[in-house]
DNA sequence: TCAGCTGTGAAAATCCTGTGAACGCAGGGG
DNA sequence: CCCCTGCGTTCACAGGATTTTCACAGCTGA
């Protein structure tokens, strides 16, 4: 049901009227996209999680070479598309030998843009798929997506698909509250009706077998009127058999002083 | 690992000139190369471990698109490129939503050609570079794909061309899910209809030929709403001959190994 | 204290997979 | 040329597994 992953891109690009015209499909299609005007430095660009960036060359100026040469380098697993007024054969050769995965002259159409993009995306993505993708290490829970599988010391976590999913969801962004609306958009694919209560019931069965599987460990947390957020929290440790009262009456961690930043429904993508 | 490795590329190009020029680029680059004048069966393709496939879409005439769709979903690990001599816009978007990689308008020069070949293939590095090999082991259970035929402690298993082929697939992502449509697209070739329930039926006549010959060990196992994995574990630690409903019920085991959510393969008391 | 949220348990509704069997097709033999 | 056989595909059904829905109880925060 979800073979095709969202794609997060950025677009860092001046010429305002094709940024205009691709962004209207590119949020058609359900991307999500930010759009800068001027590059930003390589470890900002992590930050954002994207998959995929389209640069025009001409906003770099003379740091092209080298500034394409760190975001290929610290950004292995991005595909990073490069677009240009002119450009020479041996531009374009030595951009892809550096590391960028296409190269697109302008005028372009849009459409072409995206598929290049998606193209770009997909083969990362599967590239990625099979070996090393680093599982997703929480608490003492490990998620491997390319299993659908979540696994707890001892063993494998016995997860449904949905449950996987929410599951995978929320410890991706772990430390970020998510609102319910967000929550349900990006697992079901779709907006959720009014009084649905099926977040709730699966938020309960993880936490359920959460506990079972890993206890004394708080990985689910209840924000009152907003949402759950996920952090692995070792639990006070004197009555690791209660059931799944949720520490939520003790006040914040120490830790997450950061970002306790919610995310609306708004910024998700279809 | 290496991280520059080298190039298996074919060529299929009616274009003499062209070809000629290339070879030799890619002669002194040290990639291996083998040059065709017209489309092979992608299956042929596979049985080549490429890793990169270069091709000009007149050679194809009205199969083109159909052809592109079986090479890109059979050798999802293959990265394709398409030339062509003039191209519409729709054309290019086409090709590569069908899974193609890269397109290259001709005429183009030849350093870009390998260049943007080099970009395709650079994340290319799976896995299965170590299966070439030998035979793949698995349980009792042994693959030979040169000989199209898989073997149990005594004697050879007799399967059908689409068994053999779901098989290999299936261990050769061993420990991996794979979801129904990944695998029908890269057996079958192209995508999964709506419905088709094609690969659930072989898939049960494979566990019907793995149980008679190798009865005790459960292969294949089902992740209800996702797919298949392959992963041969012994059932049950006493009495293979008995695999009833047994093992269903009991709750956990503490090695961890088996998983309830899965659904082992159990043969029917008629 | 009150209205609004959230946790829970269980029933009801859906969806998914295993299975047996029929169908159509292509190749080989008679 | 026709029949037989092996193979791949499609169908319909049954049994489960999973999701959704509901009603109610327990909490939360103002």
């Amino acid at each position: 049901m979800n073979p095709q992953q969202t794609i997060r891109l950025a677009v860092i690009d001046q010429d305002s009227g094709f940024v205009t015209v691709l962004s209207k499909r590119t949020e058609a299609a359900g991307w999500q996209q930010r759009v800068l005007t001027s590059a930003i430095p390589p470890d900002e660009l992590v930050a954002m999680k994207l998959n995929a960036l389209l640069i025009d060359l001409s906003v770099l100026g003379d740091e092209a070479w080298s500034y394409l040469e760190r975001v290929c380098g610290m950004l292995p697993d991005l595909g990073v598309v490069v677009c240009a007024g002119r450009s020479t054969v041996a531009q374009r050769v030595r951009a892809l030998r550096l590391g960028v995965d296409d190269w697109i002259g302008k005028p372009c159409h849009p459409e072409e843009v995206m598929a290049r993009i998606e193209a770009v995306s997909r083969r990362r993505r599967r590239s990625r798929a099979g070996i090393e993708t680093g599982p997703l290490v929480a608490g003492e829970l490990e998620i491997r997506a390319d299993q659908f599988q979540a696994f707890v010391g001892d063993g494998s976590l016995d997860l449904t698909r949905r449950e996987f999913e929410l599951l995978q969801l929320l410890a991706d962004a772990k430390g970020q509250v998510l609102e319910r609306e967000a929550i349900y958009q990006r697992v079901w694919g779709y907006a959720m009706a009014h009084g649905d209560r099926s977040v709730d019931v699966f938020i309960r069965k993880l936490r359920q077998k959460l506990e079972k599987r890993s206890p004394g460990w708080g990985y689910i947390h209840t924000h009152f009127g907003v949402g759950y957020r996920f952090d692995p929290e070792p639990i006070g440790g004197t009555e690791p058999a209660t059931p799944a009262k949720e520490a939520a009456a003790s006040t914040e961690a120490p830790t997450g002083a950061s970002d306790s930043q919610v995310v609306h429904s708004s910024f998700t993508p279809a």
